[in-house]
DNA sequence: TGTTTTGCCTAATACCTTTAGGTAGCCTAG
DNA sequence: CTAGGCTACCTAAAGGTATTAGGCAAAACA
């Protein structure tokens, strides 16, 4: 019986990986099971199950995401951070449509806490020092951030810009122009 | 055996109610079938399985968010119809997060051109007319309108803002001022 | 009233999830 | 270098969901 060596890490990645090609709400541990040539019960040592699975690839790609968000901010400020931050959002979405819609996932109170929850949150503010924004603008503004960045990046995926010119390449750069118009005068 | 009496129509509409109490994701023909009162195999005269299901809860779903966001819309022009458009789909969300959630499904091309399709964007299209925007700017203020306002929604219902102040209600006429300032500026 | 339609049923198959309990590779101690 | 334990993987079994095939009786209609 030749063992295939995985451990919790190993299956979690493979889960990932199968939700880029198959699509986030495909993974199964039948299907991972398959995929890594094991039996399907031996994933139970690995991962709590089904749940427990999706949760760990959402954490997973909740991180990769803000290490990539993390690198685009690094020595930029004011809108220049702005678009490289973005810009790090949706290549991630694009390069890895399954871990990105992992990260939609919405998580247990505990796995929010665990982890990623607040470095997201951190980040997005880390974009506005160059604004010179504070308190409940700066909350508002780091809403405003989000919602354009997500609401984009998500309508893009699922294809609602796909039947009409001209490309969303061209429309991503006004939109990231008109909100670094908008944080410039946000002070309110 | 007494019949239940039912029919597409009221078994996509027991399903929509089924996903604004549950979550969209947790519809499924079994549990339809349990809260309809009738045996699983009966549902299968009706729809043509689960696919099929959640399909027409999507169209159902779209076509009632475009019937709000029309009334929303009458007799109204520039910011007055951007804030009512915008408000129709954010309480649409709230009241109905499950058909919220079915609009999100990626429809098969047939599907999606069967209807609702074209609706939704002629609708926002229409925002536009108090803004005086052609061709190219007014695809990019479509997409720019539509990324806010899923974007905020979405994370909104997703309990991103949950757990800082102040309130999303505070934020959401914020970020439809900067809007409303982004399109009147739009031309390009 | 007799016929057709059809809404709902039982039965059967197949797949996914999860738990219980066994077997054999691998690691480490003596 | 071998005896023990750990653990990665297995088989078996039970329960849920999806789907199809075929039957019966209530409803609709002539």
């Amino acid at each position: 019986m030749a063992r295939a060596g995985l451990s919790s890490e190993k299956v979690v990645r493979a889960g990932a990986d199968l939700a880029d090609e198959v699509g986030f709400e495909q993974v199964t541990v039948s299907a991972l099971a398959r995929r890594l040539g094991v039996r399907v019960a031996s994933l139970y040592s690995h991962v709590g199950g089904s749940e427990d699975l999706r949760t760990r690839i959402a954490l997973l790609a909740l991180d990769e995401l803000a290490d990539r968000a993390s690198e685009a901010l690094a020595g930029r400020a004011g809108k220049d951070a702005l678009v490289a931050f973005a810009g790090a959002y949706r290549d991630f979405a694009r390069e890895h449509p399954g871990r990105y819609a992992a990260t939609r996932l919405r998580l247990s109170p505990e796995a929010a806490a665990s982890g990623p929850g607040g470095r997201h949150a951190d980040l997005t503010r880390a974009i506005l020092r160059g604004y010179g924004l504070t308190g409940a603008d700066q909350t508002h503004a780091v809403r405003l951030i989000g919602s354009v960045v997500h609401g984009f990046t998500s309508l893009e995926l699922a294809g609602s810009f796909d039947h009409s010119n001209p490309p969303p390449d061209r429309t991503w750069p006004r939109i990231l122009d008109g909100v670094d118009d908008m944080l410039r005068s946000w002070a309110g």
